[in-house]
DNA sequence: CCATATGATTCGGTACCCTAATCATATGGG
DNA sequence: CCCATATGATTAGGGTACCGAATCATATGG
């Protein structure tokens, strides 16, 4: 049998990558909120940033926060505020209610991980963990990079 | 510390399966491919199918069939022939120039793969590979489902 | 032979990301 | 001091991948 495609783990994590977002997003609506939120409030909850240094530690165009933002803002998740010492910059800071939403957004994702390895057994879990880790770590994906 | 959302399963194989799925499009590029075609021209290797059919059996509406199947057209990878016994169906069926593009699909596939798992140890390959099937079959993910 | 079902298609909309252009503010050299 | 240039945020427009609802042709059964 000549190799098949969807044998290959690039098809396969590809497939799973994006059937797990769904799910996710799933369990985030309720919460008025989606899973690409997920990595900033996570970030905010350290400190306030601006926008720009959002932007670089996601992974994304500085245009995407912006409709991020607005998003977040919608639910009453964070505020932008101006920096006074650099009237360019706005502060995006977490409210109350962002902290809370990102750590149901924490429960929501805990959840979706316990739908998915359900079945599996615990020694098959970790050594997933690790082997995915890894590969994001090699490969320099995950916020922080 | 409270738990964080990007050390979930959920968040970490939605980014890595958007970042494989981006890895895999840029090798099948060169090819006039792209990762949804994928499935579809494996799937005409065994043999001919209605629209439908291969809408089923991939997982995605039937309009979107059609989208994919006129950008296979494109690239001469397939043809679609009214079904003379209903007129109403169209047998997709692959070219010569269709299965020689699936087999370069599955190659970059494979490349993809090993750039993926280069840096890992041979048992956490295959643990990776064993888990993620795992997951994928009880949730029933994958064509064929 | 007509109502209804089915296969393909078209149309419009959503989510997510991008680049390039624009606007406001800062900052340093002349 | 003032202007050229840089920087932060935003807007406008485009691309991919998907969806649902409407449409059109053909089949099929009452």
């Amino acid at each position: 049998m000549t190799p098949q495609v969807t044998d290959s783990l690039a098809f396969l994590l590809s497939k799973l990558g994006q059937a797990t977002a769904e799910r996710f997003a799933d369990r985030l609506a309720p919460l008025g909120l989606r899973p690409r939120h997920c990595a900033v409030l996570q970030l905010l909850e350290t400190a306030p940033l601006g926008q720009l240094a959002l932007a670089r530690t996601i992974g994304v165009t500085p245009s995407v926060v912006v409709d991020m933002l607005d998003e977040l803002e919608g639910v009453g998740a964070v505020r932008r505020v101006r920096d006074t010492a650099d009237r360019r910059r706005q502060l995006v800071e977490l409210t109350d209610e962002g902290r809370e939403l990102s750590r149901s957004a924490a429960k929501a994702a805990a959840q979706v991980d316990a739908e998915l390895l359900g079945g599996l057994p615990a020694d098959q879990q970790s050594a997933l963990r690790l082997a995915l880790t890894a590969i994001a770590t090699t490969h320099d994906l995950l916020p922080r990079g």
